[in-house]
DNA sequence: TTAAGTGCAAATTATTTGCAGTAAG
DNA sequence: CTTACTGCAAATAATTTGCACTTAA
């Protein structure tokens, strides 16, 4: 079990490349040990390190999220102003945003469809395509 | 003309019964002067002011926008993990953004068919919907 | 006159960076 | 061995806030 989810998250760096460190392991053994598609924020996954006994630095969080990033393992949402969110699921796919308690969760898919989308200005081609759905709790 | 100019921003604070001090008129000026919408950061807009005679100081401009946004005027919205963007469009409407040179503008609303949309969990409402196609300059 | 608005400077928050020590290939 | 990685603390950047002063109603 605990050794799956290890050799889960080495073969996620393996498959980019990636030195398998023991910072990167620690992180992402949290961010795809089991598989599930998870949102977090470097302060979210540097307080799951630390809750855990392996603490990781925040500013290495900060540094191994980008690098993630860049590798192609993660893919960064812009949602909240203060705050970067990264999610495990690289695919185009919508997001919840909770406005009361600033998380984010994935939205089904397939309940989306775009029919027809902008075309991207002449010298431009589209990166990514987020769609973020805000949600506030239903006072009335 | 300049007259016209500031006669619209000040029915535009009027519309939201808000006072119109100088701050504000200078900011709604900037913002609605021409009846064209725009899209500001609270940095951007300090700048406009202060490139004009009229500088406002950068707390109110930050001040003024998150209140021009309350009070319905504006609308938040969030595409890059450190800067905040405000429209003076209230509708909802695709953006496209630049990631070379981290701006914004609008995309054609009519280019966006969005044929059906997750329904909000249970106890919640949606409050918008962004929409935000991330451009990158064609470099090959 | 008086509650609301403004500006300054200081505080806060998220993120990045320089650099010396440590570990992976 | 040697280059890349890590962690600390300090730096940066965007935004917010406390408070004394000013202004609109």
């Amino acid at each position: 079990m605990t050794q799956r989810r290890e050799q889960r998250a080495a073969d996620w760096l393996a498959a980019a490349g990636l030195r398998p460190t023991r910072a990167r392991l620690v992180l992402a053994t949290l961010l795809v040990g089991d598989g599930r598609d998870r949102h977090v924020t470097a302060e979210s996954l540097f307080e799951a390190a630390a809750g855990g006994d392996e603490a990781v630095s925040l500013a290495t969080v900060y540094n191994t999220l980008r690098l993630f990033c860049s590798a192609g393992l993660l893919r960064e949402i812009m949602v909240d102003g203060a705050r970067v969110y990264f999610d495990t699921n690289m695919t185009d796919h919508p997001h919840f945003f909770w406005e009361d308690s600033a998380t984010l969760s994935d939205a089904p898919k397939e309940e989306l469809e775009i029919r027809r989308l902008p075309m991207a200005p002449m010298g431009a081609e589209i990166a990514a395509v987020d769609v973020v759905i805000r949600l506030r709790s239903k006072s009335g």
